[in-house]
DNA sequence: CGATTTTGACCCGCGC
DNA sequence: GCGCGGGTCAAAATCG
């Protein structure tokens, strides 16, 4: 984390504020992509492993590396399905949007067409599965897209003042899309 | 000192 | 089969 070189705190009422007042006047889009590809199936088989990249074998680690749970070892194939993606778009100077949340990033990417990173955030929640990245637009470094996948298993911890504004304003435009409407009501739960 | 970021390596599905 | 593009891990660095 690069210590930042702005110091909000007394900007008049330009940076901070500003980015969140130009999300509730900028546009909102909402979109929700469910797994549209069930063509998951890959061989199956949870068994890949020797990653000593020095030392260290981790073995044990599947090939998605993440899921462990190569156990119970009737049920296998069931859980790999990427849980709904609800997607909105805002105008934002800042990318780290506080939606009340606590996240802890774990990748950052670069993807092509796009000359800004993507980066890739997951709840510290234990237990709790959610992940969200974050992009920006190469063509309006305004514009940052935020994904959400998976929904939280515990509430809350802080009052996200600015979320609540923004949801606010989304719902306004769930009417047109029922999408959104889904995916605030994923958000608050 | 623990939690989180940084960052390169690795993995995987897909198209060629 | 290989390379590309996208996603994730984990060791080291950094922050609070
Ligand atoms: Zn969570």
């Amino acid at each position: 984390m690069e210590n930042y070189p702005i110091l909000f705190a007394t900007q008049p009422s330009s940076s901070t504020c500003n980015s969140y007042h130009l999300m509730s006047h900028g546009l909102f889009s909402v979109s929700q992509n469910e797994e549209l590809s069930n063509s998951k199936d890959d061989g199956g088989n949870v068994e890949r492993n020797s990653r000593h990249v020095g030392e260290e074998s981790s073995a044990g680690r599947d090939g998605g590396r993440g899921e462990a749970d190569a156990f119970v070892g009737n049920k296998k194939r069931e859980k790999k399905e990427r849980q709904p993606q609800y997607a909105f778009q805002t105008r934002s100077q800042v990318d780290i949007l506080d939606d009340g949340y606590r996240w802890r990033k774990y990748g950052q990417k670069a993807v092509k067409d796009n000359n800004f990173p993507r980066s890739y955030y997951r709840c510290t929640y234990q237990g709790c599965n959610v992940k969200k990245q974050v992009q920006r637009l190469s063509r309006d470094e305004g514009v940052v897209v935020t994904t959400y996948e998976g929904t939280h298993t515990h509430p809350i911890e802080k009052s996200n003042d600015n979320f609540e504004h923004i949801l606010t304003q989304m719902q306004v435009y769930s009417k047109l899309n029922n999408t959104s409407s889904t995916f605030i009501n994923h958000m608050f739960q």
